[in-house]
DNA sequence: CGAGTTTTTGAATGGTCTCAACTGGAGTGG
DNA sequence: CCACTCCAGTTGAGACCATTCAAAAACTCG
């Protein structure tokens, strides 16, 4: 898989960041026009296939950087072969740990993704003179540890059925984001991820999210037009399956 | 249970930050002495009993910080009342949210516990002046992050097996941290946890945690001087059942 | 159409949960 | 000192949900 990527890198002097369709998420959302432009020299943009490894667990990695359009898993496999997804990360996430030569996880390019890179060791040294850039990082940090610890009662307490649930209800939340606009009942979802893919992050194995999508289509939670287009008629009810209240 | 709580908070300007036992691993870590004093003007101690209520989640907080002794876990409750524990804090470690008025999560004292408090508003405030208060502070949550994404392998990958093995891992790891010296063969553990709120932890219920304390017990992976007290012969044997590699 | 991949479906197994009873230690009071 | 209660923890039996193994079906792309 690896052998057939083919990756574009380029400084993108042109791609200006005041134009950025992530520019208001992104770690540098607080950032003054000054600012970017520091951030404008050092950037370069790079592009991934579906499938492509972005960084290794234990591999060096000399650049980090957000996410301008796409989807990344962060996964860690144990040494028999078991995977468990950790996160999804959407555009404006940031991918990569500061102040850690080497990564923790694997990252992969779920679809197509676009990344804007800067070297890890310049960001850091920007990072330590800004305060826009270091209150903007803690603050999506600690976004992702309260998305992780959410995950983790669905990893710990809920059952298949109320998995998908939870999951479906999670994309369909980052698709209304995404578009701006609050979830709406009849939204449509094009998910991301391979039936694989969608198993290993909510911990079951394919044949159980299969019967379990199928289990919620026959109920009239959700519609299918076909594996990977969902429509969901009532959010309540998407919601209630779940198990969640709020 | 809140009823029979004897609190007790005082401003206790004659304990200084300069002989505190967590002066080098809590979020002042790198505050020098003319942050130090600042912080030590707007600190008070507080104790809470065993089982005591720190924080409830939807809970306006009023006041953050740093766990001086003690263990609190932060767990969340289903609307059927299925919990799940998302993170166990020890000395050093922080309590409750920056930038967020009220509690994502339910905060109990395991133990008796000594927090370092500090108003909220005056804490966000001098974190906005102090380059070192932030930079530990996102550090921490990075880790944070990092210990939250790792219990989401235990959770939606492990068996009960080996999630009692990666528990007492991480317990036994904690301990000789604190102890300021590497793990090592023969440790002995007080259990900070009932069964319950192991189980809780763990994603399982107190029976199987019973059960499978009782399995490692027989197959002499551990020795127990009563439910609580627990020693590890080989450590590396632990972490083989445990499904770790490294 | 044919090959490869993804997804679905089926049947049987098994690990964890559920429900229930029991054990043991700590505290209480006669 | 012993009976009693209370609570945490243990043990047992059966049920159930998700997994495992196997095969069929649907989709993609040459």
């Amino acid at each position: 898989m690896s052998g057939l990527t083919s990756v574009t890198q380029h400084k993108a002097s042109q791609e200006r960041c005041s134009t950025c369709p992530i520019r208001d998420r992104a770690v540098c959302a607080y950032s003054a026009p000054n600012e970017l432009s520091l951030l404008e020299a050092i950037k370069s943009y790079r592009s991934y296939l579906p499938g492509e490894e972005i960084s290794a667990t234990g591999q060096t990695v000399g650049q980090i950087g957000s996410i301008v359009d796409g989807v990344v898993s962060l996964s860690r496999i144990m040494a028999d072969g078991r995977r468990q997804t950790v996160g999804l990360l959407f555009p404006g996430d940031f991918v990569g740990r500061v102040q850690h030569a080497n990564a923790h996880y694997d990252a992969v390019a779920v679809g197509e993704v676009k990344l804007c890179l800067f070297d890890r060791r310049r960001f850091e040294r920007l990072l330590n003179d800004s305060p826009d850039l270091r209150r903007r990082l803690l603050e999506m940090t600690l976004d992702e540890l309260d998305a992780a610890r959410e995950w983790m009662v669905v990893l710990g307490r809920k059952t298949a059925r109320e998995r998908i649930a939870s999951f479906l209800h999670i994309v369909a939340n980052r698709h209304a984001a995404l578009a701006g606009r609050p979830i709406w009942d009849g939204i449509e979802l094009a998910l991301p991820l391979t039936r694989e893919a969608t198993a290993d992050y909510l911990g079951l194995t394919i044949e159980t999210v299969s019967r379990q999508i199928g289990a919620l289509k026959k109920d009239g939670i959700i519609r299918l037009k076909d594996a990977r287009l969902i429509a969901i008629p009532h959010i309540e009810r998407l919601r209630a399956v779940a198990g969640d209240d709020d």
